[in-house]
DNA sequence: TGATTATAGTTAGGAATCCTATATAGTTTC
DNA sequence: GAAACTATATAGGATTCCTAACTATAATCA
């Protein structure tokens, strides 16, 4: 293994462990946990199985189960039946939950700031390199599928000839660049796995 | 705040989530749980104070001085007084605490196989961005000092004309490349305020 | 159709995390 | 030598997160 390769592991450890001990300091100020925050961040932008959610977050459906109930019991989630499939629950933020998940931030505030000192290109980089491992890890079944732009059906890298804004994105139709690819898109439909591959060889080689 | 920015905050909480959840897995073929692991990976290199730990870890003392308990019980460490200040206890590992900790994956297996599929540029650029990114956060205090050759008073950016090894460590006396920059460094000694940022601009604008 | 198997989620039970607050011991300051 | 500070430990408690067993629904297939 290469020492660039040791270098990133070890900087991306101490990073898991600088976010998770900020989640515990931006959730508590909400008297959450960090998987509460989580959670709600989560379901306040789109509704989602139980299974689903556990999957994200890489803890056990029991467990989540606990999370959600307590969600429940303050009143800041709900659980209602998916009239396609009586088993499932689809875990839904209330109003209050949405509110409490707005106030959450996103990332923590240091972090935000380090990387708007970055150069543009180095940021840009930064962020093509970590979609692709990702996307590697995502290959290799070691997290869930993710909602990515590179893995969705609605992609089309560098259908335009426009250097700022080659991608197009039939689901809303339009034009957008490398600054717009989504991690977490709401209308992800995953692509095939043909295709998916084919699409993720265009756009890397570009 | 730039849409690149929201990418990378994104990816970093993808990783950390998965960060976390190989832990879960790693650890747990060692019958210990992540946080232990962690510890006794970080003991086993090097022993260190109670409060240090907790603070790499982000954790409270409190919870630390159980962890370490815990890994007391089973034989894997050891509190031992610190010679020059009655208050300290050093967290050491014992050899059956050793032994376990060679056993534990430094990162998750899955991740180590993205990277090493990266051209050596882009891990290349990678680390260096994300070394960058820890100084940073570093600066900011979002995060206790780091062993890191860039904020260590032996570290010389730059130093040599050779373009593969410019830089020296004055105190393994040797030029070194920056595929041999250490994040966390046993013989790391701080730098003095101004000296580091001296350090760090040569390093960065060069 | 009806029995079997698989899937989604819940519950039970328990170990352990991780918190805050307080206590203790040692060190530094003045 | 008292007061203030620092490093750690302990107490008490809520909650996580686990595994294992259970219920309910869906899919499969003879």
């Amino acid at each position: 293994m290469s020492n660039e390769t040791r270098q990133i592991t070890t900087a991306f450890q101490k990073l898991a462990l600088f976010w998770r001990a900020s989640q515990w300091q931006a959730a508590g100020g909400a008297g959450l946990n960090p998987t509460q925050g989580e959670v709600l961040q989560r379901i306040s932008r789109r509704s989602a199985r139980l299974g689903e959610l556990a999957a994200m977050l890489g803890i056990s459906q029991a467990s989540l189960s606990d999370t959600v109930s307590s969600l429940e019991a303050r009143g800041l989630a709900e659980r209602r039946p998916d009239p396609e499939d009586g088993r499932v629950r689809r875990i839904e933020a209330t109003a209050a939950g949405r509110r409490v998940a707005a106030d959450l931030p996103q990332a923590p505030a240091a972090l935000e700031r380090a990387l708007e000192e970055m150069s543009d290109t180095d940021r840009a980089a930064l962020a093509r390199s970590l979609v692709g491992i990702i996307r590697a890890l995502q290959e290799a079944d070691a997290i869930p599928v993710q909602r990515m732009c590179v893995s969705c059906r609605h992609f089309r890298p560098f259908a335009h000839a426009d250097a700022a804004r080659p991608h197009h994105c039939e689901f809303v139709d339009a034009a957008f660049g490398d600054a717009s690819l989504r991690l977490d898109c709401d209308d992800h439909e995953a692509a095939p796995a043909g295709e998916a591959a084919a699409i993720w060889r265009r756009f890397e080689t570009a």
